[in-house]
DNA sequence: GCGGCCTATTGATCGAGATCAAACAAGCAT
DNA sequence: ATGCTTGTTTGATCTCGATCAATAGGCCGC
């Protein structure tokens, strides 16, 4: 399930973690999980803190029956799994396989202590969290399916930074677990979506689109 | 709208934002909002983070065509306001007449900025926010009429302490919008819950409730 | 090539919750 | 008391998205 790639030091995509040990470097390791393995599971001990280096992991919550609640999608350069309780409080897989660049959850907490710079990228990093999540109450409590397919699409569309075609690492349940749909109504809105020229499949393969018109989904994205 | 009142000196009802301020009351005061008045304003600067004394709040964001979603709901002792940024990313409003101390927001980020003791618990006020976000996530993502609205009565009760007859500030359009349902739908699930003796509305009005099976309740809240 | 598996689309039907509507109760000012 | 406004319940109907179901394409191993 984990898998210790090769230890060679290796250049940080961006200065999140960096910043959150004092530049140290302390405690850093490199590991690859394999499409569809768990990075840690929701109720666990948290140990390490994790950022992306390449691939994509999901972020959920589970009930009993197993309806999963997809909280949020992290790519390439993002930090996930940092905890200020003792337990992780969702599970995280990799999407698709998926590097990361962990460090021990112990020396960030202690470098809080100590009063360390890293202090307030970390009150930086729980407040984006926040933002986000607040911002995602407003699409599940009160938008459409349209309206909920698109904002996914210009979340996904910022986050990758525009790309004239968008490579999208989850399928169709991820998403709809993530927007509170069905997979099936997912598939429905981006057909809406296609058939009225704002977005087009790329190819053989529907994870890849192209946003044709953004100005139009910004518009649909109320 | 803004109504000062007696500036006499009066305890703080818990340690949050003394310890946030180093316990130094720095730049403190009492004000009273009337039922319905507007605290703070989305997309305002902010000027000053809140701890409630007495009365209620509700904080939201507003889709363009006025579609509504409640975040949170503040009772005394609650804080709420703080901003990492430059803007307030909801609008805050009195559910009832509230009375609120008040401190500079400056005098919090100066804290931080000195390494103060306030730090800690700033991260984990970020974070206790954080996490009911997430669990409403899920509530607005996949549970039903019945699980939300047996949800919010028990969040309720935990935050009144299992009081005998729970009174609730806010009205049924209130606990809708906080839920992502009409009022007629949360008006029909108490009546169900009622009819199946699992609460008790109290007396003459329906603001007023006891719940006299929270383990029943409990199992129902998947 | 072929078969098996996974993913996505599309169609048909269902149903939970929204919407529309009416009645009534509570609070409050006069 | 009276009338007005606001809040709540309940009923009837509608609709959006869920569910059930069939089909097809992609991918991989053989």
């Amino acid at each position: 399930m984990l898998v210790r790639i090769n230890a060679a030091p290796r250049m940080q995509i961006d200065g999140q973690l960096a910043a959150l040990a004092g530049e140290r470097m302390m405690s850093c390791c490199e590991f690859r999980y394999r499409r569809g393995f768990e990075i840690f599971g929701e109720g666990e001990e948290p140990e390490y803190v994790y950022q992306i280096i390449s691939g994509a992991v999901r972020t959920y919550k589970l009930l009993p029956d197993g309806r999963r609640q997809i909280n949020a999608f992290h790519l390439p350069g993002d930090m996930f799994g940092f905890e200020n309780e003792t337990i992780h409080r969702f599970t995280a897989e990799a999407i698709v396989e998926t590097n990361v660049h962990l460090m021990r959850r112990s020396s960030i907490l202690e470098a809080v202590r100590n009063g360390g710079a890293g202090t307030k990228d970390l009150i930086k990093f729980v407040t984006q969290n926040l933002q986000h999540a607040e911002s995602h109450m407003l699409l599940l409590g009160r938008k459409t399916s349209l309206e909920r397919v698109t904002a996914f699409l210009l979340e996904m569309d910022e986050r990758l930074q525009h790309p004239d075609v968008m490579i999208l690492p989850m399928n169709r349940r991820d998403i709809a677990d993530y927007l509170g749909l069905t997979l099936e109504t997912v598939s429905r809105a981006l057909s809406i979506l296609r058939d009225e020229g704002l977005l087009r499949f790329d190819g053989n393969t529907q994870r890849r689109l192209e946003l044709v018109d953004r100005g139009a989904l910004a518009r649909i994205d109320a």
